[in-house]
DNA sequence: TATTGTTATACTCTATAACTATA
DNA sequence: TATAGTTATAGAGTATAACAATA
């Protein structure tokens, strides 16, 4: 393995907060990227797991969520049913709608992926003092928070 | 346009660090994503012009910080050339190696493109108080100060 | 021999368009 | 008519493998 230049740092200079945003949410998705990756799983596919750990959406509720079109969604939730993680089933309300779920195998994916996450993220995270953690926390609740607006 | 139930959260309600890490990561990259789709970029294109802005890695480098393996990132340095945005050059200190960097008009996009995602972010970075502003940045970077050992 | 980079090929993911069924 | 969802079909993005050139 050969050793070059690395470099070092990945936004702009100068600084802002929406730099160090912008810069904290690639590094923080690289790690769950690896993390996917390990397990075979596309960022969408983390995320849609991630997303039915507590909800059980139909699939345009799930859609708009996740910025993907109707279609690519249909694909993605099919793809995943077949793997045995969700499941499918007509919306009791509505005759049109679809309404998804984790299987119990399922959760116990995302179970798993939630701790493994936590443990790759211990490296940043754990660069904090513990109040600091907390604050931080606090802080991106917050902003998270006032995301309906965006 | 119809309005159906809307989904308010991402990330498994029990909180923790890497949590609200990860949510908003996920909300930050949807909204570059959906910036960078305007101009028709894709979220590895934004990040490619965004490193670029002021370093000149050569092709092994680049890949490696990406994260991608270096064929990839020859077809996306390709399609980025070919729109005028970076160019190539032999690096002067070793024959094999290639280094890239943006072109003018490169320059002149991402400038762009920082200036309106500090504007799509506004909604976000907005809703914190200015003195809240300062500490979550100052939290960002020194958790990016420890990404190194990641 | 090892490293840098490109080209050839295949697979995954996503979007656009057309369709079926229910409201 | 409008909405919910699926099924083609096509294009972008990525990885695996094989290759050419330099160290």
């Amino acid at each position: 393995m050969q050793k070059h230049r690395s470099i070092n740092h990945a936004s702009a200079p100068d600084g802002g907060l929406a730099d160090a945003l912008v810069t904290s949410a690639f590094v923080t998705m690289a790690v769950v990227s690896r993390l996917g990756a390990e397990h075979d799983l596309s960022l969408s596919m983390v995320r849609l797991l991630g997303i039915l750990a507590d909800r059980r959406p139909r699939m345009t509720e799930l859609a708009d969520y996740l910025g993907l079109e109707k279609q690519t969604l249909s694909g993605l939730v099919a793809r995943a049913e077949k793997k045995g993680w969700v499941a499918r089933a007509p919306n009791p309300d509505d005759g049109r709608a679809t309404d998804v779920f984790l299987t119990p195998e399922g959760t116990k994916l995302v179970r798993r992926l939630h701790a493994q996450g936590r443990e790759a993220l211990a490296p940043l995270t754990g660069a904090l003092a513990p109040e600091d953690q907390q604050a931080l926390e606090r802080l991106l609740r917050r902003l998270l928070a006032a995301r309906a607006a965006a």
